[in-house]
DNA sequence: TTTTAATATCGTAATATTGCGATGTATAAT
DNA sequence: ATTATACATCGCAATATTACGATATTAAAA
């Protein structure tokens, strides 16, 4: 198979399941400090600052863009990517929630 | 491809990735929250409670187990699963210090 | 001891992800 | 107008993940 069955799950564990998959790949990691260090913006020097390929770069991009922790707005002939705070705070909420949640229990064995 | 270029990347993204990678499935999801209610413990009630047969339980418990955030001890004929509050709690406190590094940024577009 | 219950592991099919070259597209520069 | 730059997208190959039936394995129960 390899599909996930995402209807036998509640909507919140897919939801944070998916946020922990795009954050799951250290290029995207890699790209979202380096947006950050940069109070944003500048584009593909992420093409020279990581070891790959333009094509790569911009498939890491498009799925952080889709999951809407950053956003790119057209600038003359380049784009220009930064972090959209108000998702990325709310996605940070909603993990370090779960967290409270389970942090309360005791090992048993 | 499909092979991750770890070797370009530092040792932190790597770690991180991979955390995030082990929570990055619904169902994962749901085990650790189904352990951390039963304060531990408890077996395969989860091939009953979620909807998986007991070989993708089996499989997706082996991926929790190897991150070390779960972990099990045999108790009869059954396993005790239950969370490893001290690797939980560092990852918890590594991703949260990764949010912190960069919460101070500022959209710019 | 044979059976049953609770897992783990194997093998395999379906699908997803990663990575990249090639190519398309839009804008700036010449 | 032509060319160069900065991406995005397509298509493909390699590998990884997800899911499950079938088959171990191990220990309690009968």
């Amino acid at each position: 198979m390899g599909i996930t069955k995402s209807d036998i799950f509640n909507a919140k564990q897919n939801r944070l399941a998916n946020y922990f998959k795009v954050l799951g790949h250290p290029a995207r990691l890699a790209i979202l400090e380096y947006v950050a260090k940069q109070e944003g913006c500048i584009c593909n020097d992420l093409v020279d600052e990581l070891g790959l390929a333009q094509a790569t770069i911009s498939q890491h991009l498009k799925a952080l863009k889709e999951s809407g922790i950053i956003q790119g707005t057209i600038e003359g002939k380049s784009v220009c990517y930064c972090i959209n705070q108000e998702v990325w705070g709310s996605i940070q909420a909603e993990i370090k929630d779960l967290f409270k949640q389970e942090l309360s229990v005791k090992s048993c064995c």
